[in-house]
DNA sequence: CATGAATGAGCTTTCATTCAT
DNA sequence: AATGAATGAAAGCTCATTCAT
C-alpha cells in the first residue's frame, strides 16, 4: 500500500525518528504488490520479491507457504468490499447525477490502483481473485441501483434499462484503470454518472 | 480459430476425404490460442502447445524462434482491426440506436473469443498486444462517434458528451466478455446502445 | 513406544485425572518413532516431528541439537539388548522346541515393532544403528545357542550346524516384521523352532 | 550393472577403440543405481547422479520427469524374477540338500548386488518397489515347495511345515546382504538347505 | 526453559532454447 | 524442413539450523 522504496535501505537507518520500518511480512507483501501489478503473477519471481523487500528468499516461504497464497492474501487483505449498511446514504431526491458522482468518489473498493491492475489481471486465471472481483462489482451495483432509485424523479421507470445502466456504471468504474491504459486518457466517472442518469431521466 | 479438438487423431486418418488436416504451423497456433486464452502466456509452456498441437517440439521453434512470437504472431494474424472505409455506412437520420446496434453486431474486431481474452490478458505487460488492442479501441470510439453524428436527430450536441458516449459503448462492447466473467451474464450490447442514445437525445 | 494417539487433545484436558500428559521430550520421540517409521528418516522433516508432538518447532532442536540425534537417542533409548545374565535360563533338557519358543517369546529386544522397523532401515546407511542391530543379533544367536546346547538331548552335536541353526532363527526373528511386509502373512517363529530343532536331533 | 567408474572421463576419449561409452540414459541409471545403493534413495541428490553420470542435470529429468522415475525404472528394468517354466528341473529324488543348494546358486534375481541393497532398503517405503520384492519373494518359495516335492523322499509330509521350511529359505537367501551386513560373515545358503532338509526328513 | 521468526544452502523440477542429424 | 536429445539458468519450495527474546 505505501510505496516501499520510500522506506528501502535508507529508511532502515533513521528508525526510531518517527515512522517505523515495516515488518518483514509486510515489506513483503508491499514487494509483491508492485511486482505483480507491474509484471503480472506469473512472471513475477518470489526470488524477486524477496530481494525487494529487502528479506531472505526462505522468509517468503515462511509467511506463505506456495507462491500463490502471497497473491490470495494481498487479495483477501488489500481489497476490502465494504458493506453498505454501515454509512447511511442520505441522497436527497432529485440530484441521481450527483449522487452517483458522489458514489463513484467513495467506491466500497479500499484498493490501490496496483491492487486493482492485480484484481483485474489475475481474476481470468484466479478463481478466488475472480471471485472477490465478483463480489465487487455486485456490490457496486446494487449501490448504484439503490442510489438511483432514492433520486431519480419520477419512479424508477424500467427495472431492467435501470439494471443495464447500474451494470455499465459499475464496469466503468471498475475498468477505469485498464480503460486508461487501453485509450491513453482517462475515462470521467463522472462524465458517465451524468450520461447514464440522462439516459433513465 | 477452428476447435481444433474437432480435428484431432480421428481426422488426421479421414485426411484426404474432404477437409484437410491443418498444417503443422496452424495447428501449433490453434494450440496456442486455446491455452493462452485458459492459461495466460506466461503459464503456458511451449512443450503444452506443442504436445496439443500434435507436433515434434523443436517444430515449433522452428516456425516461431522465441516463444514471445508465437503471441505476436496470433495477435497479427487473428485480430484484425477492419478498416471502416471499406464497408460504406448508410444508416438513416433518425435512428441512433438501431445504428448502434447494427455496429455493435458488426464490431470491427476479427477475433474468436479467445482472442479476446489472449488480447485483454496480455495487453497489461506486452507492449505490442496493447497497441493493437489501443487500435481497435480507437477504431470503436471512431466508428461510433460518426455513426451517432450521422444519425442524431438535433445536430450532435454537446462533443465531450457524444465523446463520452462513445468512449463507454466502445468500452462495453470490448469488455463484454470480461464483464460476462465478472458479473455471470452477459451484458447486452443492444441495451447499451439503447442507453447511450437515450442519453444523448 | 505408547501409541500418541491415545494421547493427542483431549488426553491434555484430563490432565491429573490419572495417566499424565507425556512431557514434551517423550512425546517428540514418540512422534519421530512414528514417523521414522513409516517414511524413513531422510524423509522426516523436524517440523513434522514438532508438528505430531504438539511442540514448537524450536523445541526439537531444544533436546536434540542435531536432527541425527533424534535418531540416535531413539536407538539408544528405545531398543535395549538385555543382558543374559540377568535372567537365569533354567530348561529343562529335552524339549530344545519349547526352549527356543520361549526364547522367541522373550526377545531380548525391548523395541516396539515401529523401532524395529527403523533399525533395520537405517542400519544400512548410519553406522550406530548398524551396531546396535549387530549387538542384538550376536545376543540372540547367543542365547539360542546357549539354550539349545542346554537342551538337545544327544550332545550338541555339529557345532558348526548348531551355529548356523541360531543365526537362521535369529535371522527369523528379528526379520519377522520386514518379511510379514514381504509376503503378507506372518512368519511363525514357533514354527520355524520347531523346524530348527527338528533339524539338529 | 557395469561399475561407470571404468568408464568415466578416460574412457570417452578412447571411443572408438573396442567397448562403446554407454549411452546418457544408461549412464544415469548406472550412476543412480551406485548412489541410491550407497546412500539411499531419499539422501541421493539428482545433481549428484547427473555428476557421476557425467550429463547435466537437466538430461536427467528429461529422462525421468520425476526423480521416483529413476528408482521405478532401476528396478523395473534391472531386476528380474525368472519364470520357472523356462528351465526344467530334474532333480533326481532322494537328494533333497542337493537340489535346494542348486537352487539357491542360480537364484532367479537377476540383479546387482547394489540393485539388492536397494531393493531391500526402498521396498519398506516404495510400493512398486515392495511389489517386485513380493513377486521375488514368492517365486523363490513357489521354487523351492516345488523341489522339495520332488527330491523328499517319503512323501512332503506336512504341508504346513514344507511350507514354513520353503519361507525360511526364501527369507535367508533374499536377506543374505542385510545378514552379511548384519553379522560381518556370509550366512552359507548350502548349510541353510541341509538344515531345512533336515527337519523335514 | 521455551519459542517462532529468521536464514540460506540446496533440493526437485521446469522450461525456453539450441543443435546435430 | 523436421526432430528430439541436450542444455543450463532459474524457478518454487524444503528444511536443518540459528538466535533474539
Amino acid at each position: 500500500m505505501i510505496n516501499p522504496s520510500l522506506w528501502s535501505r535508507a529508511a532502515r537507518r533513521r528508525s526510531g525518528t518517527g515512522e517505523a520500518w515495516p515488518d518483514a511480512r509486510t515489506r513483503i507483501l508491499d514487494a509483491a504488490e508492485e511486482l505483480f501489478a507491474g509484471g503480472g503473477y506469473e512472471a513475477t519471481a518470489t526470488a524477486e520479491i524477496a530481494k525487494r523487500a529487502e528479506v531472505p528468499k526462505g522468509l517468503v516461504f515462511h509467511y506463505f507457504p506456495r507462491k500463490i497464497d502471497v497473491l490470495v492474501t494481498l487479495v483477501g487483505e488489500r481489497t476490502r468490499v465494504d458493506d453498505m449498511g454501515d454509512e447511511p446514504v442520505e441522497e436527497v431526491p432529485g440530484d441521481p447525477a450527483g449522487a452517483l458522482a458522489r458514489l463513484a468518489r467513495r467506491v466500497p473498493l479500499r484498493a490501490s490502483p496496483a491492487m486493482r491492475r492485480i484484481l483485474f489481471r489475475e481474476a481470468d486465471t484466479h478463481g478466488s481473485v475472480r471471485e472477490r472481483l465478483r463480489n465487487l462489482n455486485a456490490e457496486i451495483i446494487r449501490r448504484a441501483s439503490f442510489v438511483l432509485e432514492l433520486t431519480l424523479p419520477g419512479g424508477r421507470g424500467d427495472a431492467a434499462r435501470l439494471e443495464a445502466a447500474a451494470a455499465t456504471f459499475a464496469a466503468v468504474l471498475l475498468y477505469q484503470e485498464s480503460l486508461c491504459m487501453l485509450t491513453g486518457h482517462h475515462i470521467d466517472p463522472d462524465m458517465v454518472a451524468d450520461l447514464i442518469v440522462r439516459a433513465l431521466v
